[in-house]
RNA sequence: GUGGAUGUAGCUCAGUCGGUUAGAGCGCCUGGUUGUGGCCCAGGAGGUCGUGGGUUCAAGUCCCAUCUUCCACCCCA
């Protein structure tokens, strides 16, 4: 009687092939965001569910893990961790000494209790990568967040990858100008973020559907179609003149634009978005989103904003605080989708075959050599003719085999064969230890 | 959470109106090669037809239930 093997819907396994690339950018989000001087932290999987509840707004408590464990008493229930910025919020307030402004990231898996969907690279456990910068009121914390991110997606080469920006009170501004009080701002924000998926007619339609009068829902819609970008602004000026707020907020935009600019990022990928609305409650000010043109169906592979309010409900008193989140797995996802080149399901680079048994220990100690020498050497465990070594670096894709037998030995002379391009040259081996890059490119 | 599909070999799938011992391609193993992978040839292993029940002389095929996975929506990373 064996046990079924199966997962949870939702979860992977990953396998070499998964993990490689993810390593590869995994040191280059430390590296980038070291660079910027953010520095790690971890929190533990699971939380008080209290801490959770109440923070992502109607939907995303729905989509909380609770446990089971020790649950009868509502101030110990415990629930696994939906994201990581709360998590943080809870970790400033309980080192409320600590030097600020405070900047780190943060590098582990979160559950959401949604349904599956791998094409569109949802899954129900998944790696968040987060940088936040807490107490700093000002445009320039938000700046350096968004242009490390941009920063991070050129790097990874995702080609025309746009930042859509926006700012909470603009929102909630817009909503007010046309008409509406601030108990309809989640009903019109939700509407009006899906605009690219069901079109202006059906934005309408779901306003309308929610109970907003026809009149304020063609206000709104007018207002969030006005002609502006980053630097042309005036018509929706001219539209918030007295509400001071929404000019505030706008202002604040365009300083954040400048900012991002000034910090290097080029303008083509910075956009200002009325449409963007985004779910999560906790957001006060600036918010962003990065979705790439070329894989619609994939949600944002990046978001965040500012969350002035989320500490202070911990702490008492109000921290300011500004992140972003990026979506490794959908990042891993959407390379494997517009780079499906580079697979490889092993690290190493060299397999020193052994041709005859009596060659074992002069195989081991030329496979130490070239390891000391820097090169990812394997040889085969145990052993087995040398078409079944050969087939065996062909299906784990090594680039290069050393053929090393009794002639070899005697001669100095080993020979280096190259799985990919084909062919095999003889080398001596000291030449081979002296510069190992001549022969395994 | 809402709606729609799916399930036959490790993978992708075929299987007629219900009818005898359930098939193909790919992959895997062995051999053809004494010290050389891929290509080719020969042979081989591998299936409670998701699960449970029902109809029938007879069920992979029809009915019901259930589980699984996938797609769209919602929301997000």
């Amino acid at each position: 009687m064996t046990i079924q093997p199966r997962l949870y819907n939702g979860t992977r396994d990953l396998l070499p092939q998964d993990m490689l690339p993810k390593e590869d950018v995994l040191a280059q989000f430390r590296a980038s965001f070291q660079l910027y001087g953010f520095a790690p932290v971890e929190t533990p999987a699971m939380e008080y569910l209290e801490i959770l509840t109440g923070k992502y707004g109607d939907e995303g408590n729905q989509l909380i893990y609770r446990l089971d464990y020790r649950n009868e008493d509502p101030a110990r229930r415990l629930a696994l961790r939906y994201d990581l910025t709360v998590p943080l919020a809870r970790l400033v307030a309980m080192h409320p000494d600590m030097p600020l402004p405070f900047k780190r990231y943060q590098l582990q898996p979160v559950w959401r209790a949604d349904r599956p969907q791998p094409h569109q690279g949802r899954y129900r456990e998944f790696m968040q990568c987060d940088i936040d910068t807490v107490g700093a009121q000002g445009r320039a914390a938000d700046a350096e967040i968004v242009a490390l991110c941009a920063d991070l997606m050129r790097r990874l080469e995702l080609p025309g990858f746009v930042i859509r920006i926006n700012h909470r009170q603009l929102l909630a501004a817009l909503v007010e100008q046309a008409g509406l009080g601030p108990e309809s701002e989640a009903t019109v924000c939700g509407a009006v973020d899906k605009l690219d998926k069901i079109g202006a007619d059906g934005v309408r339609r779901e306003m309308l559907a929610h109970g907003i009068p026809v009149a304020a829902a063609d206000a709104v819609q007018e207002l969030l179609n006005l002609p502006v970008q980053f630097g042309d602004t005036q018509l929706l000026q001219d539209r918030l003149q007295g509400h001071e707020a929404g000019l505030k907020a706008l202002a604040e935009l365009e300083e954040l634009h400048r900012l991002v600019l000034g910090l290097g990022v080029p303008a083509e990928h910075v956009k200002l978005d009325l449409t963007l609305a985004r779910g999560l409650s906790y957001y006060t000010g600036p918010i962003f989103e990065t979705v790439l043109p070329s894989l619609p169906h994939m949600g944002s592979l990046m978001g965040g904003g500012r969350y002035d309010g989320l500490i202070g409900m911990f702490l008492g008193r109000d921290i300011p605080a500004v992140g972003a989140t990026l979506g490794l797995d959908r990042i891993l996802t959407a390379l494997a989708q517009l780079k499906p080149h580079a697979q490889r399901s092993t690290p190493t680079r060299v397999l020193v075959a052994r041709a005859f048994s009596e060659t074992d220990t002069q195989a081991l100690a030329l496979a130490g050599r070239l390891r000391q020498a820097g090169i990812p050497t394997e040889i085969p465990l145990d052993g087995g003719k040398l078409k079944k070594q050969l087939s065996y670096a062909d299906r784990k894709g090594i680039p290069h085999v050393v053929v090393l037998g009794p002639d070899e030995w005697a001669t100095g002379q080993v020979q280096v064969k190259h799985m990919q391009a084909g062919g095999q040259e003889a080398a001596d081996v000291e030449a081979l230890l002296a510069a190992p890059a001549r022969f395994f490119l």
